[in-house]
DNA sequence: TGCAGAGTGTGAAATATATCACGCCCTGAT
DNA sequence: ATCAGGGCGTGATATATTTCACACTCTGCA
């Protein structure tokens, strides 16, 4: 597995990052320098892991390009998936400054462009510039927000409105697009959402039924999103 | 109700939360002195609230004293009670950070003690020194992650393991004490883990049949705390 | 004093969901 | 080419939980 990741040169890839991540925009020169030097690239395949859970963070993870699964593992029972996350994004902020060990294990979905920059160095910025610290700080606040919100969406909805909050979130949230593949099993869907592979297969059908969404292998499209949120809202 | 809020000299109290929080500490006396300056004490009695769902802050409330419930509320559903947060802590730093409005509403659930911080004074405070800034960052993730611990396990059980997941929380977390009374009705008891008030009851009248918790009025007491523990594990 | 409203306890019926069982289609390995 | 394993679709059954209905207590208030 370690032979199929590639290193790169850091240099050109963090000037990317640059652009990329308006909390860098902030640093000094040198600041920047001390990033890159502490930082190297890495290319992942998809099902690898960028990081496990319970295991000390040595270095934290910048996802450049590609998407992870957020999830969390725990005795005797399935998988729960917490979040898809989307390029552009530091994986376990919360985890990084609110524990020692990472809370959740981060597995790739595709093809990734990964940066590892050294933890000490990494929070060494945090606490040195404080333009990059209020950068993360809102970065953290507002996953922390949106998480919250997912989590009592699901609580608060069966079956039906649960499927169709997953299906919009990643037309919406994920992939911008009404029309896209979809990166995960139909039980790992219902780990997100807290059912069965059944019971996500029985609302997919019934969708697809209604007309309100078409399904081809992996790729899904929503023709009638009014209609998915309309059952999204009312349950 | 206004009229019950009774504004306290800001002097002494700031002096007691430099104690009591620890990022406090790290403020320059010119700083202190800038929060002294733009922050005032208030006395809320139960059923009060903090702040409401939607408003746009111009305050952030410091809770030196009491227990608060944050919740929140949505279209054509009850209530969904997020947490209860204990004293010595800020209140929707999240919502501060991560949007423009709060995502929840804070009420008292006893007397309070709060302190109202001027929101740019705050701000200001964050992005010009550097510890209590990464003390708030610390703060913010914290509560991120035991959020969303609460929400997965929530999730993951059915009724006997939710509500002897909530008791043991209020033993453990809220209280530090097997014995406590219940600020909560059966309903909102019931709307922390997503049941209704009849499968509260009804899971509370077989736990105290079983010998493992007594109620008497709102006074309830964990006799077998290793009981409760077995149950929340096996769901 | 009596009355309205809220919180509570509890059983029976209705409903949503999980579980189980089975067959189908892939894909990768032997 | 065959076979094992995994993912998928779908119906029947079992189970958990909500919904509904009703009775009881307590509190504040007219």
């Amino acid at each position: 597995m370690a032979t199929r990741k590639k290193r790169k040169s850091a240099g050109s890839g963090c000037l990317l990052c640059h652009e990329a991540f308006c909390a860098v925009a902030s640093l000094t020169q040198s600041q920047l320098s001390l990033l890159y030097g502490s930082s190297h690239e890495m290319i992942l395949t998809r099902g690898e892991h960028i990081y496990q859970q319970g295991v000390p963070t040595s270095h934290i993870a910048y996802l450049r390009k590609g998407l992870v699964m957020e999830y969390f593992r725990a005795d005797n029972q399935p998988d729960r998936i917490i979040n898809i996350v989307k390029s552009r994004a530091y994986l376990g902020l919360h985890s990084l400054f609110g524990d020692e060990a990472n809370h959740y294990s981060y597995k790739a979905l595709q093809e990734l462009h990964v940066c590892y920059i050294d933890v000490e160095s990494f929070k060494n910025l945090v606490r040195t510039n404080n333009e990059f610290a209020y950068e993360i700080l809102v970065s953290v606040s507002r996953d922390s927000l949106s998480g919250h919100h997912r989590f009592l969406n699901i609580n608060a909805k069966q079956t039906y409105g649960k499927v169709a909050d997953v299906l919009l979130y990643f037309a919406h949230i994920v992939y911008g697009n009404n029309k896209f593949e979809l990166p995960l099993t139909r039980r790992e869907i219902g780990s997100m959402i807290g059912i069965t592979r059944e019971s996500t297969t029985k609302a997919l059908a019934k969708f697809q039924s209604e007309g309100f969404i078409a399904v081809e292998g992996n790729i899904l499209e929503i023709l009638m999103p009014g209609q998915l949120e309309i059952i999204s809202r009312n349950g």
